[in-house]
DNA sequence: TATTGTTATACTCTATAACTATA
DNA sequence: TATAGTTATAGAGTATAACAATA
């Protein structure tokens, strides 16, 4: 495809930072694909591991996931042998969802694809700018109330 | 929703990058909604703009959006007056799509949008970090061989 | 009565293929 | 035959409502 018009308004860093993240997101899609999962999935997979018998509910909550959607999610998820649902013994309508051993080996090995995207995604920049970059976004994460290692999703406007 | 567990591992700088930018994605979307047109009208708008008697195909290819649905965009773009389909002089299985008056007022509205959006996303930022961010994102995007000012849209991976 | 998980349904967007009209 | 635009259709994902089991 031939380069567009050199007339093209400069962009501002909004702009810039929704194409980077659209590309970033993308890229570690197919990095983690040779796991068999998908986005959703290792957001699930992170989140079951931090909070101790997770409940769909909060699952759902936490990630921007339909409880609907949750349901399918985590149906493919232990079909897969990544976790299992237990009954909460307290209150039977909830579940306690846990990693099985599978689910913390795919999860580990998640975390290594996930450092190395990272890695990749930010080679052209050196690693003093890297820092720059990290610190830097971490100030606009931090002003624009994004929870801290959560995705927000693509939900609706 | 209370905050997640303490336990939270730092997030790499792609993936403050991907939150960061859906993020920037949404709020744009709200920001433009009043003017009656969604993030992949204001791609359009942008591209019939820069590129004269573009065809819809070129369009399609540029903004990674299928012809079939390109069609309803632009469908959609004509009934509110904003472009105009004319049938190519010199192929005419071509169209020639060009910006209507109303087509131009709105493009130049949305600017403005997308400069109050640029400005207020990036406020908590002093200016001089606002500089070293833009910078570092351009030759981040640059060397991803992103298309300046060209959303990557959502396209299949 | 309220809540968790589930099912059903509608709508949007993506993707592919087939069709038309032009070339 | 090849291409631009269009239509039809199937598959995800999003969103809402309704339902069963449990509290």
């Amino acid at each position: 495809m031939p380069p567009l018009s050199s007339e093209n308004r400069a962009p501002g860093a909004a702009f810039l930072l929704t194409q980077l993240g659209t590309h970033a997101a993308r890229r570690f899609a197919e990095h983690i694909e040779p796991l068999g999962i998908t986005p959703p999935h290792a957001g699930i997979l992170r989140l079951v591991a931090m909070i101790p018998d997770c409940s769909q509910q909060k699952l759902a909550t936490h990630l921007g996931i339909l409880p609907s959607r949750m349901v399918v999610l985590i149906d493919e998820m232990a079909q897969l042998g990544l976790l299992e649902r237990r009954r909460s013994a307290t209150d039977r309508r909830n579940y306690e969802l846990a990693l099985t051993e599978q689910g913390e080996r795919t999860l580990g090995e998640m975390r290594l694809l996930a450092a190395t995207h990272d890695a990749s995604f930010l080679a052209p920049l050196s690693s003093e700018e890297q820092e720059t970059l990290k610190r830097l976004c971490q100030k606009l994460a931090i002003h624009h109330g994004l929870t801290p290692g959560v995705h927000p999703g693509y939900k609706s406007l």
